[in-house]
DNA sequence: AATTTAATTGAACAGTGTTTAATTTTCCAA
DNA sequence: TTGGAAAATTAAACACTGTTCAATTAAATT
């Protein structure tokens, strides 16, 4: 009957009006500054509601998580047009980059605040999926490298894993202030300068 | 006159037992667990006494930070006995990766954490002379790589901000714990094999 | 001993995440 | 159309949070 259809669109309605204004709240305020208060306000419901639909806060801050991975992946997508491995691992740490940049906060929230990761953690799931899927497309990137000859006498695992942590690197300690307090020049300029850097060093290697 | 001296020493002597008992309750709960009426439990004094001590909270999170940038600058200090510019940049790398793993919690106050940075930005110091002073002792010692004819076709600024990155993107992944949810082996044994594949591009460098 | 000064407190304010009993609304069969 | 079961929603409470400030206590000085 489609009586029981409507009641769940409905449900998913609600849970999305909730979802965007976390995502409104929080782009604008913060994570620690979005309380469930604040969102229920947002889309006039009382506070308790929204447990209805979300175990916690955490949940809420997972779910807004895997949007990030979705604009991500999706923003990935047009590395299929490179063919060349080597040209497709250095536009893929640009996208990352970028992303970061446009996003700072949804980044924050992908890599470093540990609300989602915390939600990941609690149920025994053991897996980060999104995370994982992220990581998988580098190291098979790498791996193509790899095979044309690049990054002799280096492990895949270990090599995938250090160029992540070089862009993530310069991305999180821009985004948690460490850099602009710094100093030295303008902070986009050096993180550019830093990634041409990188660039440099995967030509010769 | 002795008498106002000692009156500054007490004062002292409690700025210290608030800072003592901040410490322990910041590394055995975290930063959020740990509230000012924890602190002042702690210390068996009412909460309010803390404000006549520190300006807010943030204030007492720079102290701590500024503790932790003392023990690693006291780490970094073996460092003048290597000679060779290249082998005291890996051992410096070494160094800062040993200490943000046997002291986690203060690595993430130290460059992750929002806290201490929010109170330098607030009090428009402009500048961070913790982390500043820690750049500069790794921006040297890249300068001197240079002149010995390593990191050719590399500006100085640039690299160093690389490398500091690198690093801190490894540690401070596995910190917020991205690499535990992650389909891949042991995380020290990840970082440690990433590690040597940085030593290895040092090397080519 | 009285007075000034400093140290310390307790209570209040406005907020937080979360739970739960009570209420309202919605649905469906008689 | 109505009565009762089921679902959705709320209001209030709990135990917290950082911070401020008037009132109190303790110490130092005259």
């Amino acid at each position: 009957m489609g009586v029981a259809e409507r009641k769940i669109r409905e449900k998913e309605e609600l849970k999305d009006q909730i979802l965007k204004a976390a995502k409104r709240l929080f782009i604008e305020r913060g994570f620690e500054k979005t309380s469930i208060r604040n969102i229920a306000d947002e889309i006039e419901y009382s506070p308790g509601i929204i447990y209805h639909y979300f175990q916690d806060k955490n949940e809420i801050f997972y779910a807004l998580h895997q949007e990030g991975f979705q604009e991500l992946r999706k923003r990935m997508e047009i590395l299929g047009a490179v063919e060349d491995p080597m040209s497709r691992l250095k536009a893929m740490g640009r996208i990352y980059i970028q992303y970061a940049f446009e996003n700072a906060d949804m980044y924050d929230l992908m890599f470093i605040i540990e609300a989602p990761i915390d939600f990941v953690v609690k149920r025994d799931d053991l897996c980060w999926i999104e995370g994982d899927s992220t990581f998988n497309l580098l190291r098979s990137t790498v791996n193509q490298c790899m095979q044309k000859g690049h990054f002799e006498g280096h492990h895949l695992e270990a090599i995938s894993f250090l160029i992540w942590s070089t862009v993530h690197g310069m991305v999180s300690l821009k985004i948690r202030k460490r850099v602009n307090v710094l100093d030295v020049g303008e902070v986009d300029q050096i993180i550019e300068n830093s990634y041409n850097s990188f660039l440099l060093i995967l030509d010769r290697s």
